[in-house]
DNA sequence: AAGACGTGGTA
DNA sequence: TTACCAAGTCT
């Protein structure tokens, strides 16, 4: 039954930057542990297509552990900014000076060594030793956990069958090409067993299949019902200094967005105590929307145009010269663009 | 162990 | 517009 897989992924493995084409794999070629490692961190929770941008840049900037080590906080967070999921940002500059102190810029090449490293846990850790070092792990991600819930028609609603589907993903794993393997699962899952209209018909496994036969396999995995997101409320404070420098501050390390650059703003909560960083004529110019995991964010957008001694009690100013919305977290652009329309009208 | 933690694309 | 979804980890 691997076999009929593998045979699929031979001829339609996708090609992405990060991975070595299964006809060269066999031929003896290794994928960099490095950029394996980068590409699965930056796909945690994230799409190929958003990620693709990011890795170029990141292997252009910093070609190897060592290179990435070496860098500043600051400019791994700016080039981190608008993917989201910040601890990874953190976690990777913690893991990358790991392996260079303690490990000899050399990643360890088993899933138990690699799970003690910051930011790797256990799909990463699985994936790194399979797709690197061509190690009999299990991954077992969501692409993996919804083919196998299909195959084995399994209705227990996740997250309680992640244990019985892993068990199932893991009686599975072949000896033989278990990178290749794993690859294979989650390129299936990403183009065949999809979340929505699965392409059944020309699926490698459509014999095997068990939801498949029963006509279940679009409503599975079953899932748990989602909270209702509640509503918080805020104001983010845009200032403008005279000489066109923007007054910003890199929020703290823990929490949401910890590490980013942001605009001076009130606490989220039902009923924010406005937070100004210094008394000027502040003016509210728009509302920003914004949706985390979590919660809806609504700020109110207040600027304010601040004379060349401005002295604020909170954050710095960024010369016009050095500061780039790309930066930014997602929600923190949005409101810059509701500011700037506002201060600096076309 | 349940909740915190982002974002952009899609229906 | 809203809700769901995508290669999870940490506490």
């Amino acid at each position: 039954m691997c076999r009929d897989l593998l045979d699929w992924y031979d001829v339609h493995a996708r090609q992405l930057p990060w991975r070595v084409p299964p006809a060269a794999r066999r031929a003896g070629v290794r994928p960099d542990p490095y950029r394996v490692w980068l590409s699965e961190v930056m796909l945690q929770q994230t799409t190929v297509p958003a990620v693709k941008g990011y890795f170029r840049r990141f292997t252009e900037t910093w070609p190897t552990v060592e290179a990435l080590a070496a860098a500043e906080d600051g400019a791994v967070m700016e080039a981190w900014a608008g993917l989201g999921y910040y601890a990874r940002a953190r976690n990777l500059l913690k893991c990358a000076r790991a392996v260079v102190a303690e490990h000899g810029g050399r990643f360890p090449e088993t899933a138990e060594g690699l799970r003690e490293l910051p930011g790797i846990g256990p799909y990463t850790s699985a994936a790194i030793a399979a797709i690197a070092y061509d190690a009999p792990a299990t991954v077992v991600d969501g692409n993996v956990e919804r083919v196998m819930a299909r195959l084995h028609d399994v209705h227990t609603p996740l997250p309680a069958a992640k244990g019985e589907l892993t068990a199932l993903a893991a009686a599975l794993t072949p000896e033989a090409r278990p990178g290749d393997y794993a690859q294979a699962v989650m390129d299936l899952g990403a183009t065949i067993c999809t979340p929505r209209r699965p392409a059944c018909g020309i699926c490698p496994w459509r014999t095997p299949c068990a939801a498949r036969a029963a006509g279940t396999a679009p409503e599975l995995p079953a899932k748990a019902p989602k909270a209702v997101k509640p509503v918080r409320l805020g104001h983010a404070y845009v200032a403008r200094r005279a000489d066109g420098a923007w007054l910003l501050e890199r929020r703290p390390d823990k929490g949401l967005l910890g590490g980013m650059l942001g605009w001076p703003g009130s606490d989220w909560s039902a009923a924010p105590a406005p937070a100004p960083p210094l008394a000027a004529d502040w003016r509210t110019v728009g509302e920003a929307r914004h949706t985390f995991t979590h919660f809806h964010l609504r700020l109110a957008v207040e600027v304010a145009e601040l004379p060349e001694g401005a002295v604020p009690a909170r954050g710095s100013f960024v010369p016009v010269a050095d500061f780039r919305p790309a930066a930014l977290p997602t929600v923190m652009r949005k409101v810059f663009d509701i500011a700037r329309s506002a201060l600096l009208p076309d």
